[in-house]
DNA sequence: CCGTCAAGAAATATATTACAAATAATCTAA
DNA sequence: TTAGATTATTTGTAATATATTTCTTGACGG
């Protein structure tokens, strides 16, 4: 339903092919190759590669200019906000940079989303995080998934701040929320904050009570934060 | 140096047109039209069409099926963080809503921004916050833009942050703040934040104190934000 | 001899046109 | 209700012409 219209399309896949290829480096050392070259290795038409290209230029990963081809952009022109260009970087060139960085900023983001939605939840926001919380201890239990449910509980605090920019990094934070949960088990043993810690914010959410959400929002990422800070740092 | 390549590519321009077309609601009571359509309306060929099309649709804007055309997305599906989307959104459909929404992300980010600065700045960071105090001062007295000078601190923190995903806020928020600015000023006079309030946050951030320069800098857009919250409410 | 400028050539993206194929909503008939 | 046909529309292919930037070359002046 929300996949893309043609689920195999040849721009698509170019696309996703090139985006990653650009986020991990695979360019950095030779010359990307011209709109015909690109157009004899995909064996697509030239108008297929130009909206390929278009739709990159798009994302800020490249820039076109007659004479010179097509170049990829420096690292700080990428859109790293764009939810396709986060998910390539952190699924195919995942770091413990990255993680930290993105946490780094979710330590801000979550914790003024939980402010907000201390003071503007609505009604159906307020159930959405309850039925999070529920679903969080019954996963405790072996009833329900840990990963999603977790998950569901940062979106649906994102969703009651009722601030469409912290509801825009809805999909950065579940998929970031994702890789970097399956990474910490992988490496740590599963070791996560329980459901009674996120209970904590629920509840101050639910009684309006919005600096003390704030902060213990804050402590719980936190508590991810120090918990990556312990991981290896290799690379 | 920073535009696009060619300066009147026909894309471009319609690229811009239709983007600044569906944030400002042009399309929501009329069906989107065809490829075709556009065709006719903007006198260009099919290709370029097609290709303005995908990069809107990277963008989130619209989707694409056949057999239903070209629909615009719905407004939570756009990606409000898109450098374009964004600016597209403030010069063309200004609402006191989106901006109390986007002072109150900049609340925590930057206030997150200028904790990170002052513990992780570098040398050429720092200099830059300072050449920005710099400006402000003499802005003050009418030998420098009092717009730019501002502006350039803002980024100046943002960049000494260290952090790519605050870096990458750095263009929507000197857009926004520029816009901000203008709004602000036109409708209650010039009347904004002193040199002496934007020193006092670079001079915590430059003696390393993390946490007095988050308070300082929240203080310092909680500032901007009850002034923005004094205007006329209209629309 | 060196540097600057202008004109032309070359490389490459950009734009046009015409047509074929695939997809999914809608309609029709059993 | 379901299965199939219809049809509107995007998606994909191909060949060709145009426009823009960069590089080269040469001339001129210092």
């Amino acid at each position: 339903m929300r996949q893309p219209v043609f689920s195999t399309s040849v721009t698509h896949s170019i696309v996703q092919d090139l985006g990653v290829g650009i986020v991990t480096g695979r360019f950095d050392d030779v010359p990307f190759p011209t709109e015909s070259a690109l157009c004899e290795h995909y064996g697509a038409a030239r108008t297929v590669l130009r909206e390929a290209v278009k739709m990159l230029i798009a994302k800020g990963l490249i820039t076109t200019r007659p004479k010179q081809g097509i170049r990829v952009s420096p690292e700080h022109n990428w859109n790293l906000l764009d939810p396709d260009v986060l998910r390539w970087l952190l699924e195919r060139k995942f770091s413990m940079r990255l993680l930290v960085e993105f946490t780094q900023i979710r330590l801000d983001v979550e914790s003024g989303a939980a402010a907000l939605a201390a003071r503007f939840a609505t009604e159906d926001d307020k159930a959405q995080i309850q039925a999070a919380i529920g679903r969080m201890y019954a996963a405790e239990k072996g009833d329900d998934d840990p990963l999603h449910s977790d998950i569901a509980f940062h979106v649906a605090v994102l969703q009651a701040s009722g601030n469409r920019f912290y509801l825009q990094m809805r999909d950065m934070i579940s998929a970031a929320l994702h890789v970097s949960i399956m990474r910490t088990n992988k490496l740590k043993g599963v070791h996560r904050a329980s459901a009674r810690d996120h209970d904590r914010v629920a509840q101050l959410i639910l009684a309006g009570e919005s600096e003390a959400a704030r902060k213990e929002m804050r402590d719980l990422i936190q508590g991810a934060f120090d918990l990556i800070n312990e991981l290896p740092k290799r690379e």
